[in-house]
DNA sequence: CAAATATTCAAGTATATAATTGAATACTAG
DNA sequence: CTAGTATTCAATTATATACTTGAATATTTG
């Protein structure tokens, strides 16, 4: 192969690749792939939670999907989306830890917005299931009911943080309390526990969310569809 | 935190690991990233390998600095560039796994420049790790000579593709060649293996590069700088 | 079949990026 | 200090992207 050809082989080759790394090349994209990594949305879904028009959510998924990281199905009215492989969230997860590790901002940014987190306890996923395994703990998914539905950490109980106050005594006083959450960025487990701080229960984050959990290949438990 | 707030804190935040994606999103500084697991370099070694201007070269390298993901130091004269973190490579290998799998552009390109790569064999690393304990395997490392000394698989000989026909008789006649290189779809490998077989040598290609041998912690050797 | 609704597409505007060129900067060696 | 060299910066052009708006498409439900 002269050198002409092999300069081509290797832009056509290495420009294949980058069409991936431009879908996670948008604020936005990285935003979706976190929502998908808990269960398959509709777009309409997604556009809700993450703030954005429908049109521009359907451009964003467009763009995910000419990039093979997400898969779209039909249900009905709707278009349902989810992530097209396990190693989607993978290799978020790898850009987000090296993110969290390497970049300055990215720390400026949360405490700036976060300004307790440091003065909340955190455990890490593997903590956590070793202390399921003595019951010391009660855990707290405080995601909506769907994403719970779809899957959640063994024994969690679901109660969204906009109903944590009603539904206080459902959670015993004698019982350190857990709360997750969608990743380590998502603000309701903060929140969840900055609330139950405030009243006297001994509550902590997880430092992860639940997809991290999964990904590690930990217990999974799932509502039966109803 | 108000919603307004959380809309906020959401979008600086994912922007920010968006930046490291933006760093991913052009196949030529995904170039420079396998070129960089090699060993460092400078930036006139940089655009000599990846076919680009000089200015090019900074200007991408300016950007994969800005993400964190090379750090550069002054040697005399010139700007030496490497990785900042193990974890580069890990995120580039995740990126180009998957890739591989699901992409089918990807695996038409390949077999369209190199034509012959299926009838070629190959192995993984984890076999030829194996066989290297029995010596059954000569190892050929075929990159040039400033890689192999920056580190090579214990054992292989440095023979460019340009020096093998001198030095084939360097080649035990006697032993199965295993040639290996930069990474998966680096030619040089496949251009020494395709000409040993065309001289009756048992030869055959590793899978994968260096830097896959050196990510999954086996053993490398080093040639002391002289 | 028609109305209703979710989704996608197309066009337009503002902004961002890639690569080129030539000038400016920073460091070494004499 | 000066000449020489590697690197970076600045300005430019062409191309690509994000988001908005309004229209078009596709599917379900009555």
């Amino acid at each position: 192969m002269d050198k002409a050809r092999k300069r081509d082989f290797k832009i056509e080759l290495f420009d294949q690749f980058a069409r991936m790394g431009k879908a996670l090349a948008s604020g936005r994209r990285l935003e979706l792939i976190e929502l998908l990594a808990q269960k398959e949305h509709t777009v309409e879904d997604l556009a809700r939670l993450s703030d954005m028009s429908v049109a521009n959510t359907s451009q964003h998924l467009k763009i995910l999907r000419s990039a093979q990281l997400v898969e779209v199905r039909r249900l009905g009215l709707y278009a349902s989306y989810r992530l097209a492989d396990e190693r989607v969230f993978r290799l978020w997860q790898a850009l987000r830890e090296l993110g969290d590790s390497r970049i300055a901002e990215i720390d400026r940014v949360v405490n700036s917005f976060l300004t307790d987190r440091k003065s909340l306890k955190a455990i890490s996923t593997e903590e956590l299931k070793r202390r399921l395994k003595d019951r010391s703990v009660v855990v707290l998914d405080v995601r909506p009911p769907d994403e719970y539905r779809a899957g959640h950490i063994p024994g969690a109980r679901s109660i969204p943080v906009a109903e944590l106050k009603a539904r206080l005594k459902e959670l015993p006083r004698s019982r350190e309390i857990v709360a997750y959450c969608r990743g380590p960025y998502c603000v309701l487990a903060d929140e969840a526990v900055e609330w139950l701080r405030a009243r006297g229960r001994n509550a902590l984050r997880l430092e992860q969310g639940f997809p991290d959990w999964e990904a590690q290949g930990f217990p999974v438990e799932h509502v039966p569809q109803g």
